[in-house]
DNA sequence: AATGCGGGGGG
DNA sequence: CCCCCAGCATT
């Protein structure tokens, strides 16, 4: 599968060299990038997985202003901690940190251990963020693998194994740490990511700029584009739901609070309801034809069976789509048109002002059926 | 090794 | 509509 490194020492350290100085004159002006502080790097590495830097930014501020040292992130209140992440995706990712913060004060004296071994022994802290942290922070020779340098690599040496498998990232392993700085491996692991989001793109790379074209096996023999060999996903699964919106007599909404396992745990929707895909088109054809068919559509939807005889009228407010990495949501977004009594609600429901949704953590798809919702009620 | 876990961009 | 971007925990 993968040729043999075949590289002298003189050519690794020009190699370095040419990476380095492109990197010192083009690196981006990053907020994270202000120092070296561990705290700093940790919070903006667990953010950049799975997400872009422009999305991170912005929320990376934020948190570092919430949450300024890592015994105050351990002991943060959890509905504060969710909303630093609210819109981000991936909430686990910040539940873990947190536990990792506990770790951390517990077991470290409250300072981000400086050996690999201990960092990667933290929650959330996997061979891509603890090469990160260990190499940034505290000069460890240890390389960071993520999308980025596998691509940049599988493009340099050919690299034909499929970057989706596990096992692969033990082959960019070797190859990067037989390459990289061993003075300067921080720096060398940011041109990596720098060059791989800039220059080494997925598509339409720019090899032309490229600080280290001439030792690039694929650029020598026009071949970028057949690099990373990377296996396709499976397409979403579609899943079908009618969302419910329900006002009381004071004029509060009902929303629920998902479960705390599974996706989008601990956030708040309004309540829905699974349907098939013929309950799903044969409600959106129902809602799309006349009032006659409303008392049908109540008594197909059944969303609440105790309330039933107070499910009179429904309407039909919007549809709301939204892509998952296996899932693929389709909501009817549906508005009771009468009032009903403010008490009645579920453990895991409350009744809430419209002006009181900003202290709730809404998922994505929640987000679009308030603007849904909001829009309907300026018509 | 396979799966679950969000959300963004561009053509 | 399609395509692309992907680490870590769990099982």
């Amino acid at each position: 599968m993968s040729e043999e490194l075949a590289w002298t020492q003189e050519k690794k350290a020009r190699f370095q060299e040419d990476l380095l100085t492109w990197y010192h004159l083009e690196k981006r002006d990053l907020p994270w990038r202000e120092s070296t502080d561990p705290y700093r790097v940790w919070v903006s590495e667990i953010m950049l997985q799975q997400t872009q830097v422009v999305t991170v930014i912005p929320y990376f501020n934020r948190f570092m202003e919430w949450f300024p040292t890592i015994e105050e992130l351990a002991n943060a209140n959890e509905d504060k901690l969710l909303k630093a992440w609210e819109g981000l995706g991936y909430y686990s990712r910040v539940r873990n940190m947190q536990h990792a913060a506990k770790e951390i004060v517990e077991t470290f004296d409250g300072k981000m251990p400086s050996n690999i071994v201990d960092i990667l022994s933290l929650k959330g802290i996997g061979p891509y963020t603890g090469g990160a942290i260990g190499s940034i922070a505290f000069s460890l020779p240890e390389p960071a693998i993520d999308g980025n340098v596998m691509r940049v690599y599988s493009r340099l040496f050919c690299l034909s194994d499929d970057i989706a498998l596990p096992k692969t990232r033990k082959v960019f392993d070797k190859y990067v740490r037989e390459t990289m700085s061993q003075t300067e491996p921080g720096d060398f692991n940011q041109a990596l990511m720098d060059l791989g989001a800039t220059i080494c793109t997925p598509t339409k790379p720019s090899c032309q700029t490229c600080p280290i074209k001439n030792y690039c096996e694929a650029y020598k023999t026009d071949m970028t584009s057949s690099y990373p060999v990377k296996k396709k996903k499976e397409k979403a699964k579609p899943l079908y739901y009618v969302a419910n919106i329900l006002k009381n007599d004071n004029g509060a909404f009902l929303l629920e609070k998902r479960p705390s396992d599974g996706l989008l745990a601990d956030m708040w929707t309004f309540p829905m309801k699974e349907v098939t895909k013929e309950e799903y088109d044969g409600l959106s054809q129902a809602y799309d034809t006349v009032e006659t068919s409303t008392k049908m559509v109540a008594e197909q939807l059944s969303l609440y069976d105790d309330e039933k005889e107070s499910i009179k009228d429904k309407q039909l407010l919007g549809i709301v789509t939204h892509i998952f990495s296996h899932r693929k949501w389709h909501i009817l977004v549906v508005a009771d048109t009468l009032s009903v009594s403010a008490d009645n609600c579920l453990n895991n429901q409350e009744w809430v002002y419209l002006d009181e949704f900003s202290q709730y953590v809404f998922p994505k798809p929640q987000q679009k059926m308030v603007d849904i919702l909001k829009k309907s009620m300026n018509n």
